[in-house]
Formats: structure tokens, C-alpha cells, sequence
DNA sequence: TCCGCAGATATTTTT
DNA sequence: TATCTGCGGA
């Protein structure tokens, strides 16, 4: 221990980086030893913890930045854990890996691609493209007579990736004799085969590739152990076995060539951080036991709780507690708060989603009205198909909104055809990916041409890429033929650019060279209008990447595209309101949150309800979305959904029933809103506190009327103050103030019944009279 | 090869 | 409710 870094703390960590730290935080910066849980409830300042223990070691000078990893869930969380410690101690920070499990591995696969036999310039497929490739498996085996489905195979070999399995072991462990085994079997090698051939990882490829990478070579794992000496894992809870196998190598002892002549090191130290009550991604393999058995795998480990919480009021709290303790076999934990009870918790059943939705849409502007800002709200939902109705009532009610990770930008068919070009220039053996484009413009290649052309690529044994080459000698029609030498000519011609060539330009030369962006700008269909906007978006936020990354390659921007994340698209100042899912709303606190859609089959969700563990998980769902409010909670839900064209008759969930009743104000409960038998699971929201009942049901057009997915459209209808006006759901009303000009007026409005709106004039169902 | 139509089909959460 | 698939005709 004579190494001058791995002196014990002296007076190194300065009172300015403790200041405001109750006990337990201040012992979570200060310990030092090997290993470190700090187990942190909802909102107990876990991230200041974190943040100003990496600064105490970097102030105290007993690591360089270079000597630290951390570990977030998000990106986006990593880029502000990064300007946080900046913010701490100055730029002493910058070195530091601060990223995903993701975004680590990458960077690690590729510095050591050609140790593990594959080309730096190696591809990511995201779901979509693993969905592809294993629709093409399935249907070439036969598969789906044995009852596989795409997404089953898909979660099965999810699962094995996990857990470490390869096609060997798994080969090895398979029951063989089971023919639906064995034909898993199959399907793995060849999935496998097919990623490889790629030049391809998936995602769960990402973490267990880097594992099987440093049991294979353990000098490049001793590479990283010598360097990373303190090891620090953001929402412990959610890691999965392949992730804790990684961390479990990372912080291991190096190894040294003998006679190298190095000192021996120790492991780097290791913290851990999370919240078993928080864990929601089992699906995803995430194991719980990881975190519950930590003291058990890092022997002698010091395990601090922080219990304070800073975030939220007493009810909200209260509520929590109450919810979260039915589930059994967890480690009780005590969260308290010193701020007051705070307002109650408001409750509301709507007759339908898009009651609902105007429910939370009033809500919203009154809190408004009272002074809060747009971006102090969330909406949470528990599918992603929820938003809808509640973007209808905020466009209408004028609303700022944004979704994040709602319809994925990358996702859309021809942003990922942009895509697809890029890869296929970056990493030529990525059949996939020419496949996609290889008709896209139509240039006359149909399913026969690339059947030929696929059976002389495996004929030869080369990617599809180089068939285009020799495109002359599969004897297709002069026409396809010169069509393809052409595609084949200006991919390398493109491809040859890769290395020097700004992203941004590539994907201009493509996209100009092969006419798409043209062919969409021409075709007069205002649907592929906005396609052809969406290639330009592209192209600006390729531009955009080239500006934060001067030395970005084209690979560099495809990694990002395929590890951003719905939660690294969250802009706190951007003055809209948040509507997201329960799981992207983990690690986030909002003033007002809005938990929508509290009813069976939905939370719990229907698909969950069978499963192991499956409703103490939704519980925890439903625990992390009480506990993102800080001051104010609304619970609401729907007597009737609608789902899949027809309309189904909605129950309370399960879980409201287990909040005292007494934190919860129901503005209108289910003691109406639901029609029938008020018995048995009726209860489940309560109606003994009922604040007053619903109205009695409107006219059943009234409420059924649908609510078109086209936008409507006025014109340019302009409305005046003092002009009175129709809604076709709010009746009379009369103009009070008009804000706002063009296409974006909006009119407020005193409604005879419905009280004060805030409407956006062009689209409104309004009329004047 | 392309286009349009009819009918089936899926239906959680995400790096 | 979309989105996808398969089929027949141009």
C-alpha cells in the first residue's frame, strides 16, 4: 500500500463538498474500503451522494479522473452525474468514464474488436433489426409449426444472453430430445451465425461479449481492472446477471504476466447504489438478488441506508410506504421526511380515456393558473398506447407536450432506411441492412432478384454486398442488372469517404445520390411530405452530433443513434409537459404528477398477472410513480378503455385500494362512474371518501363521440373576444381572451357548463354562432 | 415488379 | 386500431 493513490482519505475532501449532507449521506461520501452498498430509498439524494463522493476522490487526490468508471441507467443521466462533479471540483473532472453499461461496453468492444474476432467497425441492432432476422429464421426453419413466434425466440435467447449461455453451453445443456429444444437450438446457432456474418452485436451481445471478452483474455481484462481502480453502479437493482458478471471482472484483482516485474493491486473498490423497492425491469433479466445478496458476493462490504427523503410531502410518502409493504419477503426500510404532510392526494375516475385525459388536462392549467410551469408536470402512463388520448386533449386544450421515447424518431420506416444506408456504408457485411435499401427507392429489385442474388451469396460464401458487384453474372434483365451495379458503384464510391467524411455529408451524398430524398418530395402525398422532413431532421441532427463531437465518426454517430434512449430525450427547461411511461419516469421527480390509468390489466397489466413475481413487480411500477411527486399526486383512472377498436369496461386497480384512504380526496370516484355490481373488487377504490359524485352519465352520444385521428382543421377561423362559440363537447361558451397568432391561437373560454378552457382556435371541434 | 385490396393479427415495460 | 400478409390483376 505504498502506492500514493491508495492511501486511506486524509484531510483531502474539503467541508464545502459535505455541506448539507445529513449523517448517513456524509458516511456514504467518506467510507472507504472495498466494496459499498448504499442502499437509497426513493428521493434520499442518492445522486448528490454519488456525485460528491467521485469528487471527494478526485479532490482528496486519491484517484485520477481516469482511474474512475461509473455506471448510470441513462445517458442522459451520465452527462449530468459528468457536469455535476465538474460543477464540485472544476475541470480536474474530465477523463472520468461516465456512461451505461452500454455505452462502456462498446467502447471497450471496440478498441479490442479484432481480440474477439470482429471488425472495429461492427454494427448494433436494435429490436427492429433482431426482429427482422429472426422473422427470416423462423421462416426458413419452419419454426412458427412448432409454435415460435418472433418475439418468443427472441426472449428466450434474450434470456440465455443473460445468463451468460452461448450456443455452445447451450448446446451442451439443451434437451435435445425435446424437439422444440432442439429447434431453439437452431434458431440460436443461427442467429448467432447471422450476427456474426454481420459483423453485428445485439443488445444483450453488448454486456456479454465484454464478459466473454475478459474471461478469454484476461490481459485485456487486466487492462481495465489496472485502470478503473474505484468502480461505482447507479440502480444496482436493475442490473442483470450478465452486467453484475461484468462488474464482478472489473473489480477483480489484476493479473500480471509473469516476470512482468508489476507490483500486485488490489480490485478496485466498488459502490453500489439502489433501491430493491425500485426494481421494475425484471423482464428485461434484470435480477433482484443482486443487490439483496450483495453483502453475501463482496464479503466485509459496508452497507449504509439512507432513509431521509428530500423529495416529497408526508401523504405522498405515506401513500407509498403503504403501497410497497404489501409486498412480502423485502427488507422493510422507513422513509420519512421533515416537510409536512402537504396537500392530499387527488383522486378521479373518468368515464372513458379521454375523460381521463381531460381530466389531467384541466388539472394541468389550473396548477398553471396557480403559477406552476409546464415543465414542473408529468403524466405517467403503464403502456405506451395510453398517450393517446391524452395527446388529443392536450392539443386541443393547447398544451405543450412532449413523449419521450413516444413514436421513436429512429424508429420510423424511412429514418431507419437513412439508417440503413449509413450501416451498410460503415460495415459492408451487414446484409441486413442492404436488404432494406436495396429497393428503397424502387429501383426494380422485387424478391426474386434478391433471391438470386442471396442464393449466390451463400453459394460463394460472401455478403450481399459483393454480389452486387457481380450482378452481370446471375443473368437477370439488362434493366435490374445496371440498377444494381449502380447501387454497388455508389456505396463504394460513398463508403470509400467513411473514415475522413463528416457523417452529416455522407448522409447528404447518399441520400441526394440514390434520389430518396427526391422521390419523397416528389410524390405529392403529403404523407411523404413529412417523411422527406423527417430525412432533413436527420440529416440536422447528424450535423448537430458533428458539432458536439468534432472528432465523431460515422461509427461513433451510429452507436449513438442506437443506445439513445427515451430518457436521454427529456429537456427539463423546454416548457411542456411530460407525458411518459412508468418506466422512463424512473430517477425523475416532478412538482404534480399524474398516475393515469389505474385500472386492472393495465396496472397490473394484464400480461403480468401470471407471471412469477409479476404483481409484486407492477407494485413496485406503481411505487416509483408515487414516489416521483414531489408535491402534488393524482391518481386517475378510466370506467371504460377503449382497446383494439372496441371498448372494454375498466375495474379500479387493485393497488389503489391499498392507499389509506384518508391521503386521497376523490373529486369524482367509482362509486358512479361504474355502473353494476358496486361489490368485490369494486372497492378497491374507495368510495366512503367520495368528495361528490359524478353527474349523472352524459348522453351516450355525447361521450362516444369519437375523437378523429385527423386533425381538424378550421381554417382560418378567427375568433374575438366576446365572440360566442360552440364545442362539440363543452356546448355554449364565450370567448374571454384570445393569445397567440396564425396557426397557433389560442382562445380562452368561458364555457356555460364546462367552465374555463384554454382551446387552440385552428383545430378545436368549435364553431361560432 | 408493382399496386391495391381484403382479411388476419397482434395486444407491456426497454438498453 | 393500425400494421402486416397474401393474393390477383396490370
Amino acid at each position: 500500500m505504498s502506492d500514493p493513490l491508495l492511501l486511506p482519505p486524509t484531510t483531502g475532501v474539503s467541508d464545502a463538498l459535505l455541506e448539507g449532507l445529513n449523517p448517513q449521506q456524509r458516511e456514504a461520501v467518506l467510507y472507504r474500503g472495498q466494496s459499498l452498498l448504499i442502499v437509497a430509498g426513493a428521493g434520499s439524494g442518492k445522486t448528490s451522494v454519488l456525485t460528491r463522493r467521485i469528487a471527494g476522490l478526485l479532490q482528496s487526490r486519491e484517484a485520477w479522473p481516469s482511474q474512475i468508471l461509473a455506471i448510470t441507467f441513462t445517458n442522459k443521466a451520465a452527462a449530468e452525474m459528468r457536469e455535476r462533479v465538474r460543477g464540485l471540483i472544476g475541470e480536474a473532472a474530465d477523463g472520468m468514464w461516465i456512461s451505461t453499461f452500454h455505452s462502456a461496453c462498446v467502447r471497450i468492444l471496440r478498441r479490442q474488436a479484432e481480440a474477439m474476432g470482429m471488425k472495429q467497425s461492427f454494427t448494433i441492432y436494435d429490436t427492429a433489426d433482431s426482429r427482422a432476422l429472426m422473422k427470416r429464421i423462423i421462416k426458413e426453419l419452419d419454426a412458427d409449426t412448432l409454435g415460435f413466434t418472433v418475439g418468443g425466440a427472441l426472449s428466450r435467447i434474450s434470456r440465455l444472453k443473460n445468463e451468460l449461455t452461448d450456443v455452445e453451453a447451450f448446446a451442451r445443456t439443451a434437451n435435445i430430445s425435446d424437439p422444440k429444444e432442439a429447434v431453439l437450438l437452431e434458431i440460436f446457432r443461427q442467429y448467432t451465425a447471422a450476427l456474426r456474418r454481420a459483423n453485428a452485436l445485439d443488445f444483450d451481445d453488448i454486456i456479454s461479449e465484454t464478459v466473454f471478452l475478459f474471461r478469454a483474455f484476461p490481459e485485456v481484462a487486466a487492462l481495465y481492472q489496472k485502470r478503473f481502480r474505484h468502480v461505482l453502479v447507479d440502480e444496482y437493482q436493475d442490473t442483470n446477471h450478465a452486467q453484475y458478471a461484468l462488474v464482478r471482472e472489473l473489480v477483480q484483482p489484476p493479473r500480471f504476466a509473469e516476470g512482468s516485474g508489476e507490483r500486485p493491486l488490489p480490485g478496485a473498490s466498488l459502490t453500489v447504489v439502489g433501491d430493491s423497492d425500485q426494481s421494475i425491469y425484471a423482464f428485461r433479466g434484470a435480477d433482484i438478488r443482486n443487490i439483496v445478496e450483495f453483502e453475501r458476493d463482496f464479503p466485509h462490504s459496508k452497507v449504509i441506508l439512507l432513509e431521509q427523503n428530500y423529495r416529497s410531502t408526508q401523504n405522498i410518502l405515506d401513500a407509498a410506504n403503504a403501497v410497497i409493504s404489501n409486498n412480502f419477503d423485502r427488507k422493510a426500510k422507513n422513509l420519512f421526511t421533515v416537510v409536512g404532510s402537504g396537500e392530499k392526494i387527488v383522486g378521479y375516475t373518468g368515464y372513458s380515456g379521454h375523460d381521463e385525459a381531460q381530466f389531467v388536462a384541466d388539472e394541468i392549467e389550473k396548477l398553471r393558473d396557480a403559477g406552476a410551469s409546464y415543465n414542473d408536470v408529468a403524466v405517467f402512463v403503464r403502456t405506451n398506447s395510453q398517450t393517446r388520448p391524452l395527446e388529443e386533449i392536450f392539443i386541443r386544450s393547447a398544451i405543450p407536450y412532449r413523449i419521450p421515447g413516444g413514436t421513436k424518431f429512429y424508429e420510423r420506416a424511412e429514418v431507419k432506411d437513412a439508417m440503413a444506408y449509413l450501416i451498410q456504408v460503415a460495415n459492408p457485411d451487414d446484409d441486413l441492412a442492404l436488404r432494406r435499401i436495396m429497393n428503397v427507392p424502387k429501383r426494380g429489385i422485387g424478391p426474386a432478384t434478391e433471391a438470386a442474388m442471396q442464393a449466390h451469396a451463400e453459394r460463394l460464401g460472401m455478403p450481399l454486398r459483393e454480389v452486387l458487384r457481380d450482378a452481370p453474372q446471375l443473368g437477370l434483365g439488362p434493366k435490374v442488372t445496371t440498377a444494381i451495379v449502380e447501387l454497388g458503384e455508389l456505396l463504394d464510391e460513398i463508403g470509400a469517404t467513411v473514415a475522413t467524411a463528416a457523417p452529416a455529408d455522407i448522409l447528404t451524398a447518399l441520400l441526394t445520390r440514390t434520389g430518396y430524398h427526391q422521390s419523397l418530395k416528389n410524390s405529392g402525398d403529403p404523407q411523404d411530405e413529412a417523411r422527406a422532413e423527417n430525412l432533413e431532421e436527420l440529416v440536422s441532427q447528424a450535423k448537430e452530433f458533428r458539432t458536439a463531437n468534432p472528432e465523431g465518426t460515422l461509427i461513433d454517430f451510429l452507436t449513438g443513434v442506437a443506445l439513445f434512449a427515451a430518457a436521454d430525450e427529456i429537456d427539463d427547461h423546454d416548457g411542456s409537459v411530460s407525458i411518459m411511461t412508468l418506466h422512463t419516469a424512473k430517477g425523475l421527480e416532478y412538482d404534480s404528477v399524474f398516475l393515469t390509468g389505474l385500472e386492472e390489466d393495465l396496472l397490473p397489466h394484464r400480461m403480468s398477472v401470471n407471471e412469477a413475481g409479476g404483481l409484486a413487480e407492477e407494485r413496485r411500477l406503481f411505487y416509483v410513480g408515487i414516489t416521483r411527486a414531489r408535491k402534488r399526486l393524482f391518481l386517475s383512472l378510466a370506467a371504460s378503455r377503449a382497446s383494439f377498436g372496441d371498448v372494454s369496461v375498466a375495474m379500479p386497480s387493485r393497488y389503489l385500494a391499498e392507499i389509506p384512504g384518508e391521503l386521497i380526496e376523490w373529486r369524482q370516484s367509482a362509486g358512479g362512474g361504474f355502473r353494476g355490481g358496486a361489490q368485490g373488487r369494486l372497492r378497491a377504490a374507495p368510495m366512503r371518501d367520495s368528495y361528490s359524485l359524478p353527474p349523472a352519465p352524459k348522453q351516450k352520444t355525447e361521450w362516444t363521440t369519437p375523437i378523429t385521428n385527423k386533425v381538424r382543421d378550421n381554417g382560418d377561423l378567427t375568433l374575438a373576444v366576446g365572440d360566442r362559440i360552440r364545442h362539440t363537447d363543452f356546448g355554449d361558451g364565450r370567448v374571454t381572451a384570445v393569445t397567440g397568432a396564425g396557426p397557433k391561437a389560442v382562445a380562452e373560454v368561458q364555457f356555460e357548463q364546462a367552465g374555463r378552457k384554454r382551446l387552440l382556435i385552428k383545430i378545436a371541434p368549435i364553431e361560432k354562432v
